[in-house]
DNA sequence: GGAATTTCCGACCGAACAGATCGGAATTGT
DNA sequence: ACAATTCCGATCTGTTCGGTCGGAAATTCC
């Protein structure tokens, strides 16, 4: 699952980047990506501590990409907010823990479709960066125009 | 996410599908799934409820399959009982809704994302039924053993 | 008919998590 | 000094997760 905070981060982080190298401030940031201003500042401490935004205080001050786009990949974004791609954590690569009532992990038939499933999504979420979403967005954006 | 509820009722239809057609008693269809048999009788609840599980009552009663394991499909079972595949309901198209604070859903970069996802999950479960979860359990327990 | 067995059903419950809000301290530019 | 802004922790409300429990209804066997 997607959590709001998740879909609030790739929001404000898609929205830094089409912003360009200058800080934004939280409250221009918030009314922008559409994201209630006090959660906001919570996401991005979030994303800070994942390296991902740099922050600047005092007038002048505000929020900015601490890496281009192309570098921040979708998976490991969405880990940093929301914990591990995997369906369960028995089959979570970044992230393994066997089920405390599992007898063996290693002949356990739903372990095995859901390492497909953790598989899948992996292969969506980890070929793609921030940048995919923005063009994304200037694309759709330009039609809609 | 998979829950704790969907895992075991993965487990007690494997179950139930290894054991043939004779019913099987609740208490004993806990102890050879290994769940907790309260929390079960809510889980047969809900699958006899999606067609999935017949029972009978009484002396010689206990739950039984209420179609072949190949027409069980994987994808299905899981939406029975933890709701929709995709990590978010924009992108669900068995039951699609548009997020609340989303001004035009066709321009959204998010939803085009999670859209991939969601089809990458329904890849994975909606090509699978209860019969390769049957026999993944034989060949891996055979080899176990 | 009565007893044993078993399903069936709804109410309840505690812990965790989601989705925030709020108040105030610290930092910085002018 | 002052205004703007980030930073941080506490708190709060509602929902979901993962169950438990008690009893009613059905079925079978004797």
């Amino acid at each position: 699952m997607l959590t709001m905070k998740a879909k609030y981060a790739l929001r404000a982080l898609t929205t830094l980047a089409r912003h360009g190298g200058k800080p934004l401030p939280a409250h221009q940031l918030a009314e922008r990506a559409q994201v209630p201003e006090s959660f906001l500042e919570v996401i991005l401490s979030d994303l800070r501590r994942a390296g991902y935004v740099a922050s600047k205080r005092g007038l002048q001050g505000g929020h900015q990409l601490a890496k281009p786009p192309e570098q921040i990949g979708l998976g490991d974004l969405i880990r940093s907010i929301d914990g591990p791609l995997a369906p369960i954590r028995c089959a979570s690569l970044t992230a393994y823990r066997a089920c405390s009532d599992c007898p063996d992990p290693d002949a356990c038939a739903t372990r095995v479709l859901m390492t497909d499933v953790r598989n899948a999504i992996s292969d969506v979420l980890d070929r793609r960066t921030l940048r995919d979403q923005v063009e994304l967005e200037s694309i759709r954006g330009d039609l809609a125009a």
